[in-house]
DNA sequence: AAAACATTAACGCAGCGTCATGGTAC
DNA sequence: GGTACCATGACGCTGCGTTAATGTTT
């Protein structure tokens, strides 16, 4: 029995085109008839050609499904479904971790007009924190540049962090001083393997008020924390120690139709943990 | 601050080529020194670009980064995230049914040394059938093309099978009568929702003779069951319904080396399953 | 003779990498 | 004045889909 490709494509319920295309990179011969240069394809070609949509869609390419439906023996088919494995294994964790942390994010931004403007008492989680930037600057140190790319590398479970010294919210005079850069909580840091080593400081647990803060600028400064502030002291504490946070999001308030077009008006969200202590009498 | 290119690209840990091809696509927009051409990249830009590849490493498109970064309210973002997340639950699942699969048939092939030639007793897991070739030939009922097209999505869940009638086992003159199509076991037809109406069979779990033959011309045949039923009379039993069984694997004998250069010797290897009983005195 | 096929070839997509060729910074 | 960078543009890759121009079958 003879099909035409067109047939054949019907039978596999794939296009005629795909059917050209694996046999330009190897897969399948048909004949072909020399008067009309049609390709005829036998039962022979359509049992290699299930094979090979069997292999396919174990996620082989199609180079390596071409391989492993001419010229492997059991035992290297075997080694590929091996290989194969390992290659799944490895998609699944990965994508279980994206998702658990897509999840996790969602959660955070979903949460932010509960706290926005406002001041709660919550426990910092335990975090370390890798800060590159002061006042936005890059350290320029090259030896940070590996780490940096490290970093980077572990977005999106590396979170955009911000640092503040507490001498900056203390002080009468405030010099805008901060620093920039990211952190990975505990667990996170102990999948990914994350090295706790300087220049990346681990920073514990502590009690804390726990606020967010918006800015429309989507720039940071500490000055925006002067609330926070205000609250620590209105609630006969202080701080106890440096603060820092994370950007949340930059969002666009106005959607994809801004008030002001051309310059699209993006708001940054950030939380921050402050710190604090009894206020000493 | 401003940094060329080649600094940005190695503050974030991509080529520059990835940074003007982001660019192409509307990601980002650094400044373009009149002069010479050159882009400068400054802080904006470095913010930017490190919250793309956040979203980016979620999974996102370029054109979805691009837009959750200038354009999208929370909202937007929240509903893109769940889009994504169903997305990542989805691969999970997929992937996570091809592991499994795939073990299994490593280990189905793995074993294939051990039976090979040599029956034995085991109980015959339930399946559905679906047998759309009669001796390799097609049924070309049209209807069958709608359920043949849905088998083959089926892979490499469904396998390769073949199906021989008894009769044409204990006849004295065998035609060489036997059938071909795909089978799934139980579980994975619930999994994929598969329908066992007809022309789908179910067959039931048996009491079994098995075995696995291999023929160096990877065809089928019933004859090559011979031996299987030799075996079933010496052991004073008999055959007491259909034979099915499936094609394990296509494989090269010789490896990639063949000994007949040109037309590689593909063996096939198949499983098979002869329900037995107490023979009649 | 019209409809439904077949053929080749070229181009498009994403998400980049890799050249080649020529200009620029230091 | 050398070398390390920057620019643009074109092409390659995979796994196809799409379109066009042309020829064949029924």
């Amino acid at each position: 029995m003879k099909y035409k490709i067109g047939d054949m494509a019907k039978i596999l319920g794939i296009s005629p085109d795909l059917l050209r295309y694996y046999e330009k990179k190897g897969v399948v011969s048909p004949v072909k008839n020399k008067d009309n240069d049609y390709r005829y394809y036998d039962t022979r070609d359509t049992n290699f050609l299930i094979d090979c949509l069997f292999y396919k869609n174990f996620g082989f390419s199609i180079e390596e499904t071409s391989e492993l439906v001419r010229s492997c023996s059991i035992e290297e088919v075997s080694r590929r479904f091996d290989e194969n494995e390992r290659q799944l294994a490895d998609a699944i964790r990965r994508d279980q971790l994206l998702l658990r942390r897509s999840q996790e994010y969602r959660a955070a931004i979903a949460q932010i007009p509960q706290h926005l403007g406002k001041c709660s008492f919550s426990s910092r989680p335990a975090c370390i924190y890798y800060i590159n930037r002061h006042n936005q600057e890059f350290n320029t140190d090259p030896s940070m540049g590996q780490v940096t790319r490290q970093w980077l590398k572990y977005l999106p479970f590396s979170k955009r962090s911000f640092f503040v010294p507490q001498e900056e919210l203390l002080s009468p005079e405030p010099k805008g001083e901060f620093r920039w850069g990211f952190s990975l909580s505990e667990e996170y840091a102990e999948i990914l393997g994350a090295s706790a080593q300087p220049p990346v400081m681990r920073i514990p647990s502590l009690r804390c008020v726990y606020t967010v803060f918006s800015n429309p600028d989507s720039s940071f400064s500490p000055k925006f924390l002067s609330y926070a502030m205000d609250f620590i002291r209105a609630q006969g504490l202080r701080l106890c120690g440096d603060v820092c946070g994370n950007l949340l999001i930059s969002a666009n308030e106005a959607g994809p139709l801004a008030i002001t077009p051309g310059t699209p008006q993006i708001t940054g969200y950030f939380e921050a943990w402050l710190p604090v202590a009894e206020a000493e009498p």
